[in-house]
DNA sequence: TTTTATACTTTGTGTTGCAAAGTTGATTTT
DNA sequence: AAAATCAACTTTGCAACACAAAGTATAAAA
C-alpha cells in the first residue's frame, strides 16, 4: 500500500537511487557470502568515510545486515543483503528498468533516423 | 577528459539521476515540438514549484532550453531540449544500462533458481 | 617511543529536493 | 468597482544528504 500516487518514476527507491549505493547493492547482490568493509570500499571506489556513512544508511532502510569482529586482532567488518534488502533491491531494479525503457522508446519514437543505442530495444530477432 | 577516475557510475550524471528530472527529460525527449509548463507538469506529476525549480537546473546546466510568450494574454512557457541535452541525455541512458545490466547480472549469477526478471538478460532466441 | 599503517567513525559544509508562500495579471463575483 | 478567485509561474525556507576532512583505536615498525 503506497500512499502516494504511483507513476513510473515511484519505484526509484532513495535509498538505491544513488551511484555509490547502487553500486555497493550490485557487489553485495553479486555474492552470497558476506563482503568486508575493505573489499567493498575497494570495489566500489568509495573512501572509508563515505562507504561508513552510506552503509549507516543501507542498515537504518534494514537492507543490509553487519557483522563487526576482530581476525588477527584487527577489526573486520562483514556487509551482506537482508533477505528484504535482496527483494526490494530486485523491485529497484524492475522499475529502473521500466523508466529506461520509456525514455529509450521515446527517444527512438522521435528518431526513426538514429541508430539505436539500446540493445533491448532492437526486435527481437531482427 | 575526464578529471576523475571513471568507474561504471561516473556516466550517471548528477543533473539527469533524479527521478523528477528523469521524467522531465523522458517526456522531452519523446517530441520534438516544444512541450509547454502546464504539459510537463501534468505529465510528470510534479507541482508548479518543483517543475519550476528543476527545469532552471536543466537550463542552467545547458540541456534545456526555455521560451516565454504571452498567449491569450496568459503566460506560455515553452521547453525544449538543447541540441547537447538530447546527446548527454542518451549518455546517460548508455551509462544507466550498464550499470543495469551489471547488477541484473550479479543478481542472476547468485540466483541461478530465480525467474530472470530482466527481460534484455533472456537470451535472445530461448 | 614516536611514527606509520589499518580499519573504521564522526564532523563539517555546501547542495538540493520538496513544500509552502509569494507574484503577476486576468476573470468572476458581489 | 472593489474584492475574491483563478492560472501560471517563481521564490523562499528548511531538513536531508553526499562528500571531504578530521578524528579514533589498535597494532606494527623504526
Amino acid at each position: 500500500m503506497s500512499t502516494k500516487q504511483d507513476n513510473l518514476y515511484t519505484g526509484l527507491k532513495k535509498i538505491f537511487h544513488e551511484p555509490s549505493r547502487l553500486a555497493i547493492m550490485s557487489v553485495l547482490s553479486g555474492s552470497i557470502e558476506p563482503v568486508t568493509f575493505v573489499q567493498l570500499k575497494e570495489e566500489c571506489e568509495l573512501t572509508d568515510g563515505n562507504l561508513s556513512s552510506h552503509l549507516k544508511m543501507l542498515v537504518d532502510a534494514g537492507v543490509v545486515q553487519v557483522k563487526k569482529s576482530y581476525i588477527n586482532l584487527k577489526p573486520r567488518t562483514e556487509v551482506y543483503l537482508t533477505e528484504n534488502g535482496r527483494e526490494s533491491f530486485i523491485d529497484y531494479l524492475k522499475a529502473l528498468e521500466e523508466v529506461l525503457k520509456n525514455a529509450a522508446e521515446a527517444i527512438s519514437a522521435e528518431n526513426k533516423n538514429l541508430s539505436l543505442p539500446f540493445s533491448w530495444l532492437k526486435p527481437v530477432g531482427a
